[in-house]
DNA sequence: GCCACTGGCTAAACCGCTATAGCTGCGGTA
DNA sequence: TACCGCAGCTATAGCGGTTTAGCCAGTGGC
């Protein structure tokens, strides 16, 4: 077995082109110091030795360890089932690969873990850089990256912007999108299925739906929070039904509730789309599997998270960085589970 | 902004502490060379002083990188959606945080993609080891990680175990333990929605349903290949169940399908469970929110996850070690969605 | 009273790469 | 002729650990 520890070093290819490790180390990072002559025999013998970088030794010397964070504060029960998150990562590593990066991603049951994770990742000098994912009003994890002095970006729009660059969609127009489409099939009573009221963008959707129903005169569009678990997502819907003045048109913020939600419903009578209509906030095979398909919004999750790759990288290289990213609104794509009001 | 290079490092420590670099690494790392005393003092100061050792400078050191390597090679459409891959890598997290490693995921396309990041991953010293998952026949990685040096376990048996460490569960049993139950309830016709055959545990469930079914006398009990899609695994229940000697039972590999086949069914008017049983190799959330609910084996995939960090650590410890862990058969867990034949 | 041994430490080399100061030889300038 | 500047290198000092050789004082054996 060879050992892996036989690899080439720069020394190796200094002693076999005739020259010292620096100049080999000059060529390598295309920096001047060598003459086009040297620098291209030394890049042949490189690529005939097979040789790369050992990370360990680039990031001791001061340099990027090549490796930046992802961390999921969810419940993972729930999160394997979303592929949003998964998306964001092939998104990320396509991205990210080409630069000889990696993504690591890191499940932990709460935003105290996910702290303390963050504060041994840089006090290892683990990662270059950060995605912060799932804001909170008044996020503890912005003041960390700062006090840690590592780069970091944010998927969706932190309270206060232009602390730390962003990458995010607006989630008012996209529940405004939605809001146009059900008040144009007559429904006048849309309820809302909600995550945790402390993530930013689920209490955007909530403030956007409030203030859409009652600018157009609807009845009011209430919001249950839940921990995004289908049994939350479930007995929200139940809750939602029961009532005398039930919702004709149900907003869901996961795929995975909005899947549940549709069970409670068929399981209650309650004919999907004639008398209740569902739209979930995301998209993912779940959506298209269940019956009838669910009207979601959509977006290029892949493209998202290659955006966030970039957007970090750009953080990286420039910790000054401030810059935001507005994406696409994300589109509804309209399917089986959703039809004019009392149909 | 503090900066990150402000950490304490082992000099730090061995100047307050009043000793040489060396006996703080001595310390350090519990080997003798220092006396108690001295221990106990070098200790405190470092906790004091909140000292973590800088990664890069271990694993130049010829230790460890403190990440293993897990690949996914399959469509990433499909991969969201299943949750046992987060589930391995949960169960994996928390096993080795506690060993202050990491586990390094990443997706790729193919498996030529999968060969080529080991290599990069191997000459950058990336990693102290590998988790292989979803074993071929052939699989050229057993060859590519004894040529690499890299320890390794498998997710599942190899094709000639005893060439590196497994961690497998029985696919022969739990098919025959599927079959025993669709068995007592009068099945005669089941048929199987399988993965990919160059799957060797995909491979291993047909053979075993083959078996089992000729055994007891039933009709051909017939493997159909798919993708792992929701698409192919919808096509070819849909193909089954045109047949005129259609299917009683159906069993599939994966939750997904099993979801999409249940829908092809509904779709096509014939009734769950009344005149056609569903069982799903897998389980997740999945498997509960459809209607009726899945018939579907059922295992601790998180101390599957556990357990392969084990053996994976193991492994690196001790490069000749070989030793496979067969872990529970997984259990049967009865819903909604089978009943006798013919009911 | 001398030697061997040992516990407890220090000094220094080393891991592979980067960065910087310094050296060399050549052509051009005053 | 002496000097400067520059391209093109070499030598060397880190980065933060681990590891080995070696030093010194104390101790026990004979």
């Amino acid at each position: 077995m060879r050992d892996v520890g036989n690899r080439p070093t720069i020394a190796d290819i200094a002693k076999r082109v005739g020259v010292s490790p620096g100049a080999v180390s000059f060529a390598l990072n295309g920096r001047p110091g060598v003459s086009e002559q040297t620098r291209a025999r030394i890049l042949e013998v490189a690529r005939e030795m097979n040789w790369r970088p050992h990370r360990a030794a680039r990031a001791l010397g001061g340099a990027q360890a090549g490796v930046v964070g992802l961390v999921l504060a969810r419940d993972p029960r729930t999160l394997g089932s979303e592929q949003f998150y998964t998306q964001i990562l092939y998104g990320m590593q396509d991205t990210l690969s080409a630069r000889s990066s990696a993504v690591q991603m890191q499940l932990v049951r709460d935003t105290a873990a996910e702290i303390d994770l963050y504060r041994h990742w840089a006090s290892e000098h683990r990662v270059d850089g950060l995605v912060l994912v799932d804001l909170q009003r008044d996020d503890p994890r912005i003041a960390l990256v700062r006090e840690l002095g590592l780069p970091a970006v944010t998927l969706g729009l932190p309270a206060e912007p232009d602390q730390l660059p962003s990458v995010w969609a607006d989630d008012a127009e996209a529940m405004t999108t939605i809001v146009d489409y059900l008040a144009a099939l007559d429904h006048r009573r849309i309820a809302h299925v909600a995550g945790p009221p402390v993530y930013l963008h689920t209490a955007r959707r909530a403030a956007a739906l409030r203030s859409q129903v009652s600018a157009r005169g609807l009845h009011a569009g209430e919001s249950v929070p839940t921990d995004f678990s289908d049994a939350q997502g479930a007995a929200a819907t139940r809750a939602l039904l029961s009532r005398a003045d039930r919702p004709t048109a149900i907003v869901y913020d996961s795929d995975l509730m909005a899947a549940a939600g549709l069970g409670v419903a068929l399981e209650m009578g309650i004919e999907v789309p004639r008398t209740l209509s569902i739209v979930s906030f995301d998209d993912s095979v779940l959506t298209r599997i269940v019956h009838p398909a669910l009207t979601c919004l959509s977006r290029d999750t892949h493209a998202l998270g290659a955006q966030v790759a970039t957007t970090l990288l750009q953080a990286i290289a420039d910790p000054a960085w401030r810059e935001s990213v507005r994406t696409e609104t994300p589109r509804l794509v309209v399917r089986g589970s959703t039809a004019r009001a009392g149909g």
